[in-house]
DNA sequence: CTTACTTCCGTAGTCATGTACGGAGTCAAG
DNA sequence: CTTGACTCCGTACATGACTACGGAAGTAAG
């Protein structure tokens, strides 16, 4: 069995990203990963490459991205037409950056609390909805 | 109709809220929102605190949040029990800050990307999926 | 009161994202 | 060459998060 995340085998893939063997194939169907070519009706292999960009996939996910958008974000990186490219990563760019001004006011929310909890002085009712306010006004539709 | 944020029916209150009135139901059933008592078999009421927990739902979970973690995060908010609370928080904020972290690199990556499509340097290859490997070490799994 | 619209509630269907299964093919050790 | 583990592939099942439907009951206008 080799560790050195080149040759792999897709249980050895899953286990290097930390996901499942069937996951990996789902991945594949839905145009994430690349099926790279087998040796004559044999087993493919999976290398560094691939782990990277499984990875991405999971931390994307977590981030809030669905499977379509990182698709999207996958074609960045290969990194064909320049002009579409930019145009996708600067409408990628304005979403994320509202979710870091997001998560940021829920971090500080957060971080109030435990702060306050902290110092003994109970009962404090956390500021975490109004803490996203501000965020929610760009949004919300006007009545 | 009411347009000032109280005594909203459930088509309102949704509107409010740019939500669907079957999502709502949804998340009263989950637990997520209150069901206001009803004045005598009647038709139930909403107001503006209602307003502000459901676009909070809506928020965190463009955030990434499922809605059971949701629910956590809105005990928080219902503020009884300050340990664990204070427990609840930290581990919350302990993710909140790897999502900023991620989110915040995917931001770089993204930004350098569209400043190189700018400056008509083609063929720049986006280091995207790069980006994110700093934060996927903390969380793969040894070999 | 009648008519038209909502609301209520339960149940069923949908879509995204996987997971599990079963049978045939492949490979490496003994 | 047999055995046992692994891979491939298609299909079926599962879960989370809604969405649609249908009938009874409440509400508002005429």
């Amino acid at each position: 069995m080799e560790d050195t995340l080149e040759n792999l085998t897709i249980s050895a893939f899953a286990r290097a990203a930390g996901v499942g063997i069937e996951a990996i194939r789902f991945y594949q169907r839905k145009g994430l990963l690349p099926e790279p070519d087998k040796p004559y009706g044999g087993i493919r292999r999976y290398g560094e490459t691939d782990v990277g960009r499984l990875r991405f996939v999971k931390t994307a996910q977590r981030l809030g991205f669905s499977l379509d958008e990182i698709a999207e974000l996958l074609r960045l990186e290969d990194g064909t037409h320049c002009a579409e490219a930019r145009a996708l990563a600067e409408h990628k760019l304005r979403d994320v950056r509202e979710k870091l001004a997001d998560l940021s006011r829920m971090e500080t929310a957060l971080s109030g609390l435990v702060r306050a909890c902290r110092s003994r002085k109970a009962n404090v009712s956390c500021p975490l909805i109004a803490s996203l306010q501000e965020g929610q006004k760009r949004r919300a539709p006007s009545p």
